[in-house]
Order: C-alpha cells, then sequence, then structure tokens
DNA sequence: CGATATGTTGAAAGGTCTCAAGGGACGTGG
DNA sequence: CCACGTCCCTTGAGACCTTTCAACATATCG
C-alpha cells in the first residue's frame, strides 16, 4: 500500500502507525466488533471467516502482502480476520487512512482494485462451493495454493508446503476434514500428488490436477 | 446513480448514454466476452452468474436499481449478466464512465459502496453455499427476497411474488430443482408459508422461518 | 383445447457426514 | 534415549441427505 504514497504522506503516516506482530493463530479483528484500525498486511496470511451460531464455520477469503485487512468504511467487522501463518501488519487508525484516501488519487484506485479483485474471487469461489464435488474442490485448492506459493515454475510439477491444516482447508471447501483427507488420499493413489510430513506436497501432474478441477 | 451527477455531468453523460430495454431472460453482458459499456440499472433485476464448462450453473448475485451492471475496469466480464425480469437500463460507453468517476467523489464514492455491498453479500452468500442445509439454504433465500421485496412491512406476515424461477433458485443454492420443490412443499406442510400460482408466496410465520436459517 | 414449459412427487443410487478407532509426528519429562 | 501424552491426520462402517431418473401435475400460451 505504501507504494501509493509520497513522502509526506509517508512520514503522516508513520506518525499515526504501529508495527505489530501476530502468532498464527492470533485473531487481528472480531466478528461484529467495531472497527477502529485497518490493518496494512506486511507479511504473512490472513484468514477471513464468519461462523453461524453454532459453529459452523466458513472461510471466506485469504488475504496476503501487501493487502489492506479490514472492510472500509463499515462500523463493525462482518467477519473475523486471523493470523493463518505468522504475520506482521502496519495499524493504522482508521480516520488516518480514510483521510488519506480522500486525498490521494493512487491509493484509492490500488483500494478500489483490491476490493474488485477480492469480490472476483468470492464469486469465483462460489462457484467452487455451490457446484462442485468433494473431488473437484479439494483439486480446485490445491490448484489455487499452488498458483499462489509457487507462481513462476513451469511445466507438470509444483512443489510447496500447504499453509493451512486440514480444518482450515475443510472450512474453506464446505467439506469435513474427514472428507478432505480423504481426497488427498484418492489423489495419492492415482498418483497425482505425493504427500510427506501432511502438509509438503508435491504436484507430480498440473494436467492431470487441472482436470479434477471441473 | 444519477443521483451523484451535477447538472453539467447529467448533461454530458445524457449525450453519451441510451436507455436501453431487455424483455427477462435476454443477455446484458456474456461471461468471457470483452466489456464496452456498462449498464446503469433504472428498473427490474438483474442476475449474475458463471458457468463451468460441463454446463454447471451458479448465481453468483443480484442486482437491482439502481446499481450500476458490470464489472469496473475489467477488460473482460468474469461472469455472465442476465435480466431476471423485464429491465429498463442506461448503457453508458466505458470510457464515459470511468472519466466522469475521476471527476466526481460522490460517484466515486457510491460505486465504492456497491462494490464492498457487493463483496459483503457474497461473502455472506458463501457461508450458506458451504455451511447450511438445503432445508436452511431454502429459508435463508425466502427471507432474502422477502426483506427485499417487502421491505416496509411489520408484523410476522410478508407477501410477496418470486422473482425467479425454481431453477433460478436451484442455482443460487446450489441445488437441484427438485430439492428446492420439496422444501418449499415442507415450509408449505409445517405451516410456514403458503403458495399459490407457483409464484406468489405468503409467510406466515417470520420468526419460524428465521428460526429455519441455521 | 392441445402443446410446452414449469413444478411436484416417489424410489433408488450415490456422495458426504458422523461416529469410532487407530496411526504418526512432536514435545515433555523421566 | 525412551515413554508418554497430545495434536493432527487417516481410515472404516453405517447413517443421512441430496441427487438422479422417472412419472405425473399444473400453469401458460398459442
Amino acid at each position: 500500500m505504501c507504494g501509493a504514497l509520497n513522502p509526506d504522506e509517508l512520514t503522516l503516516l508513520s506518525r499515526h502507525t504501529r508495527q505489530i506482530e501476530h502468532p498464527s493463530g492470533e485473531e487481528l479483528v472480531g466478528e461484529s466488533t467495531r472497527v477502529e484500525a485497518y490493518d496494512n498486511l506486511m507479511r504473512g496470511v490472513v484468514k477471513l471467516s464468519k461462523t453461524l451460531e453454532d459453529g459452523r464455520q466458513q472461510i471466506v477469503g485469504l488475504q496476503f502482502a501487501p493487502d489492506l485487512v479490514g472492510r472500509l468504511y463499515a462500523g463493525e467487522s462482518p467477519m473475523t480476520a486471523e493470523a493463518a501463518s505468522d504475520v506482521e501488519v502496519c495499524r493504522v487508525p482508521r480516520a488516518t487512512l480514510e483521510r488519506l484516501i480522500e486525498r490521494n488519487p493512487a491509493l484509492r484506485k490500488r483500494l478500489m482494485d483490491q476490493s474488485l479483485r477480492e469480490l472476483d474471487e468470492a464469486r469465483d469461489w462460489m462457484v467452487t462451493l455451490g457446484r462442485k464435488t468433494a473431488a473437484e474442490k479439494v483439486a480446485s485448492l490445491l490448484l489455487l495454493i499452488a498458483s499462489h506459493l509457487d507462481p513462476e515454475a513451469a511445466g507438470e510439477r509444483r512443489i510447496f508446503d500447504l499453509p493451512m491444516s486440514r480444518l482450515d482447508m475443510a472450512d474453506y471447501l464446505g467439506l469435513t476434514i474427514e472428507t478432505v483427507s480423504r481426497q488427498f488420499s484418492r489423489l495419492k493413489k492415482d498418483g497425482i500428488i505425493t504427500i510427506t510430513a501432511n502438509r509438503h506436497i508435491e504436484v507430480l501432474s498440473l494436467a492431470k490436477l487441472q482436470a479434477r478441477c471441473g
């Protein structure tokens, strides 16, 4: 985000912001709590989720640096934001950022683009949640993660560590952990991936994985 | 949208726009087609949907007047926009609207707010798609429609006509039409709603309907 | 009135969840 | 270094829910 600012604005911002570190699992913003500040994500992954009264949970988005975390202009946060890995953020008071947005067209455009991109991603995921089978859902998530974590790689292979637990994946896909686990086993049996130490994934055939995405 | 414009801007706009009517079912923008213009929705309901290669469809949003239809700043539309009822729009060329946005802070804020609201709605719906049962999904949709179409009504009752077919509802909820139909029958049998002529709904107990939303 | 599209209902198949048991990695303490 | 507990993950069996396929009912429209 700071890329969109000029030196004066950076100075102004630095007087109002604090650098904060959050260990994995810590909550940045709670669902239905008042929004007093936004968090400029510097490092790590943030998980956005919503929970039904009886505890059923759905992950509704992931954010990566340099996203801005926090629902702009809302009095209350519509969801929980939680550190999915160890995370480093710049916390900006609401009023400071909102004033800055008024003055700075580049920053404004950048945040507008982020919102529109998040909207595209949410709608893509709605198709996955509403219309894909468990096998297709798991394949889709692996492909999504692979393209985020190993974006430069060419060819048929991809190697990466899953940045989330089976429970997180289940909550992202609208499944149970058992179903996710079974689908991983199937992908392994069919020679499409190998798994070591639960989290380390090697995709052997990207084409076959893509074919399973529906 | 025009509420955010001054007289000069309205004159400018009127020279560049055309009023267009679309009968129900007509496509405004096709998935993966070039975006040449935006549509300012004056009357009616527009359905946004995405389709998998094998034909499975998911509705990812509904738009009502006075929303702007069309993905801002994108070269290609990420989804299909289709008239869900008879619809009247003001078609604005891309460049015209984008220039106007640069100059007019009120318009800019209005479109930003629309994007953020659509993002909230999409994420709410992700919870419905991923974590609710068929019964809860149908109840949630009825409640959503009731609050849109009969927003002023007080008390336990709501009366309205469904603005969509069973197939549309199924595509919105990630279900089949048969499952939707069965859930309607159950709501009828349990005395929560009555249905006449397939589309005319009377909600007898809003509280009971809400209790079924999960 | 017939033709067509839309909606409902039933029975069986299939997929996902639930419940239960067991396996493997990791950290702590003996 | 090993024993043990804990957490996370995997696997199996049966229950449950949704889909599929088929038949029928109802609404719409010429």
